[in-house]
DNA sequence: GCGCGAGTTCAGCGGGGGCTCAGCCAACCC
DNA sequence: GGGTTGGCTGAGCCCCCGCTGAACTCGCGC
C-alpha cells in the first residue's frame, strides 16, 4: 500500500510520514501543491491524503485535475476547520472523503484504511449520458448498443464533455484541457471538433446531446439527447 | 511479470538473468543490498530473488526492510548452505521461499511459478481471450485448437496484453513492464513486436485481436477478434 | 568456425488525423 | 430589412505516427 501525502506543514507532514510507515504503508510526501501533482502523475499509489490548503496548487484544485486526468485513486481531503463550506468543496473536486483538523491520527488510518479497502473497483469505469456512453480504459464509445468510432482528439474532447456533462463549457475550457497547453493555434478548432461529434454521435441516431450556448460556450445534455 | 535479482556474485547474476529472461521473465539486477533496495522502492515486481549473503545490506535486511515498508511483493531467498539458521532467519525476516545454494535452475523456475501464481490473489492458470488461450505454466499458447510458436519475448508481451485484455495500453507501459528497466533503446521495437504477434495470433487465422489505437497504444480484443 | 534464430535497429512509406482557411448561414440588434 | 457578429461548413494541406522489410548483432549449439 503506497500512499502520497501532501502538506506543507513540514512537521505534520513528517509525523504522517513516520507514523503511517508504522501502519506498514509506504510513504511519498510532497510540500506543495506542484510537486504534489508531480508525484500523483509518475506513481500510482493506492491513497493520497491532501491539505486543502496549499501553497502553488491547493487541495481542491489538485483533487479536480488528477480526476479529470483519469485518476481515481482514493483522494482523502485534510480541511482547515470543520466549515460545511470547505467541506461540500472538498466532496465537489472529487475527493473521497474529508477529515477536519485537528484530528485524530487513529480516526486518519481508520477512514484511510476503509478507503484503501474500498479500493479501485468502483472507480467509474464507464462515463455516460444517457445512452450515450465511453469507456476510458478501453477507449471505446457507443450511443445505445452501436459501437461509435472516434479519432484520439475527438475521444479526449467528449471525454471532457461526458465529465462535465450538463455544464456549459466555454470553448477557452474546452481549448485548454483538450488541447494542449502550449497550442496557439485557430480557436475555430473546437467548432470544427464540436462538429465532428455532432456527425458522430448524435446525426447518425437523430439526436441533439451537444447544443450550443451562443456566446458562452457548449453543454453536453446529461440525458444524451 | 517483472523480477529483482539481487546478488553479488556477478557471474550467477548474469546466468541468472539470462536463464530467467530465456524464461519470459523481464529482469532486473542489482549487485549489492543498497541498489537491491532502491530498485524495489522505485518499481513494483512481481517476485525478487535475494541472496542472502550481500555487501551494504543483507539479504534478510532488506526483506525486512521491504515488509516494513509495506512492500508484499512475494520473495524468494537464496541461502548460502542449507543450514536450518540461515533458512528459518530467512523466513522470519519475512520471505516466502528459500533455495539452498547450490539450486537447479529448474526449481527455482518452478518456485518462482509458484510464488508469483500465488502472490495475485488466485490467478487463472490459463489466460484467455476468446479462443486464444495461454498457459503462463506450460509457457505454451493456442488459436482454437491449433498451438502457436512464440519466441519468450514475443509470449510475455502476449501474457502482459491478456493480463490486460480489453484495456488500452500503452506503448510506454507495455515497455516498462515487457523490457526491464535498463532497456533505452528504440521504443519502435514495440511496434516490431506488434507486428510479429499479429502474425501469430491473427493473420493465420483471419482474426484482428490486437488493435492500434492511434497516439494512445494498442488493445487486446477480450472476445480474442 | 559456422549457421541459426532471437532481439534490435533503421530508414522509407503511406495514410489518416490535426489543423487552417475562407466563405456561408443563423441569430441578434437597430 | 440591413448590418454585424458569432457559429457552421467543406475542402485541402501537411506532417506525424505506425507499419514494414531488411539488415545487423549477439549468443548458442553443432
Amino acid at each position: 500500500m503506497r500512499l502520497l501525502v501532501v502538506e506543507d506543514d513540514k512537521h505534520l507532514a513528517s509525523a504522517l510520514k513516520r507514523g503511517l510507515e508504522g501502519e506498514g504503508y509506504a510513504v511519498d510526501v510532497a510540500l506543495d501543491g506542484i510537486e504534489g501533482e508531480w508525484l500523483a502523475q509518475e506513481n500510482e499509489y493506492d491513497a493520497m491524503v491532501l491539505d486543502v490548503m496549499l501553497p502553488g496548487l491547493s487541495g481542491d484544485e489538485l483533487c479536480t485535475r488528477r480526476r479529470e486526468a483519469g485518476d481515481w485513486t482514493p483522494i482523502l481531503m485534510l480541511t482547515a476547520r470543520s466549515g460545511p463550506r470547505q467541506e461540500s468543496r472538498a466532496l465537489d473536486s472529487g475527493a473521497d472523503d474529508f477529515l477536519a483538523k485537528p484530528f485524530s491520527f487513529m480516526v486518519l488510518v481508520a477512514r484511510l484504511r476503509a478507503l484503501t479497502r474500498r479500493g479501485r473497483q468502483e472507480r467509474p469505469s464507464v462515463l455516460a449520458a444517457g445512452d450515450l456512453r465511453l469507456d476510458p480504459a478501453s477507449h471505446r464509445v457507443w450511443r445505445g448498443d452501436t459501437p461509435v468510432e472516434l479519432t484520439p482528439r475527438q475521444f479526449s474532447m467528449l471525454e471532457f464533455l461526458l465529465r462535465r456533462a450538463g455544464e456549459v463549457v466555454s470553448k477557452a475550457t474546452i481549448l485548454s484541457h483538450v488541447w494542449d497547453f502550449s497550442f496557439d493555434g485557430d480557436p475555430n478548432i473546437v467548432e470544427v471538433y464540436v462538429r465532428q461529434l455532432r456527425q458522430r454521435i448524435d446525426h447518425p441516431f437523430g439526436r441533439a446531446s451537444l447544443q450550443t450556448v451562443r456566446l458562452v460556450g457548449y453543454r453536453l445534455d446529461p440525458d444524451g439527447g
